[in-house]
DNA sequence: AACGAAACCTGCGCGC
DNA sequence: TGCGCGCAGGTTTCGT
């Protein structure tokens, strides 16, 4: 499910949901899942208080008294609150039990998602987070041009690697290359100075909006923790594929850039 | 060094 | 109805 809006709209309602509660026990149904050495990461884990949740790009960060646990969800990872006594679903990987008797359960189809246990010292400095690039917001758009200029990839490729900028996905690439009228197979290297502060800055736009909406919801029929977004209703070209371009009538069509299903308007999109 | 393809998993929709 | 294929909001690892 996740790209930066909707890890930030699982954030957001985590918090509001187990903020200051304590983990008394956990129950790893899938343990692949877990990629600190497991009978250690319980050991750390129980006991401790969730004392706050930040992110760092699609990175979920859960604050414990004495430990940061890093979590990805990767593409169908989803958070549930229920109670102790509701059967496990199928695809309910770990469970954490807390004292107050609500659980938080793991839910993930593919099985693709991480949970990784970081010392709380220092913990950005530390891999995974240590790797995540700058999201748009605090992209400087003269390095960030530097960066791309000599790369011989297509800009979509670029634009979902997250060491370059982080937060965006599949659909938000699509949407922001369409914005900045930027066909998604243009190699980096022939991308200006003026086009690179185009996509950022509509990369900020779409994000920012998608937050607001509470992130896309598609292909989805249970959204993560019943929180449904808004933002589908504000695609442009995403999913499109058959209908008019919003800005000039022309069939959207869908090709494949950098191994992902792109949405492209071939007429605004040079 | 840098790129694309394959791998990690499961489920769904489509064409025969 | 059943089967095989392609596809899915991501990232790492493997080949060239």
């Amino acid at each position: 499910m996740p790209e930066l809006p909707e890890v930030e709209t699982v954030r957001q309602t985590l918090k509001l949901k187990i903020l200051n509660e304590t983990i008394i026990d956990i129950i790893v149904r899938y343990d692949k899942i877990i990629k600190y050495e497991l009978d250690l990461f319980k050991q750390k884990v129980i006991g401790q208080k969730i004392i706050d949740i930040k992110r760092k790009g699609k990175y979920l960060i859960f604050e414990l008294n004495q430990y940061m646990m890093v979590i990805h969800l990767r593409m169908e990872g989803k958070f549930y609150i229920k109670g102790i006594t509701e059967p496990y679903d199928k695809h309910e990987h770990i469970i954490f039990k807390f004292e107050s008797g609500k659980t938080l359960r793991y839910h993930d189809v593919r099985k693709f998602g991480t949970i990784d246990l970081l010392p709380k010292e220092d913990f950005m400095s530390y891999r995974p987070l240590v790797d995540v690039g700058n999201e748009p917001k605090d992209i400087d758009t003269s390095s960030f041009y530097q960066q791309i200029k000599h790369s011989k990839r297509p800009i979509k490729a670029v634009l979902l690697d997250q060491h370059m900028i982080s937060g965006l996905g599949n659909i938000y690439v699509d949407e922001t290359l369409f914005l900045a009228n930027v066909h998604p197979s243009r190699l980096a290297t022939s991308i200006s100075q003026e086009e690179a502060n185009l996509l950022i800055d509509s990369a900020k736009k779409v994000l920012e909006k998608a937050i607001k909406l509470g992130g896309t919801t598609i292909r989805s029929y249970t959204s993560s923790l019943g929180v449904h977004g808004r933002f589908q209703n504000e695609l442009n070209v995403h999913t499109k594929k058959g209908q008019p371009c919003p800005k000039c009538g022309q069939e959207i069509i869908k090709i494949k850039v950098a191994g992902r299903g792109s949405y492209v308007c071939t007429n605004c999109q040079k």
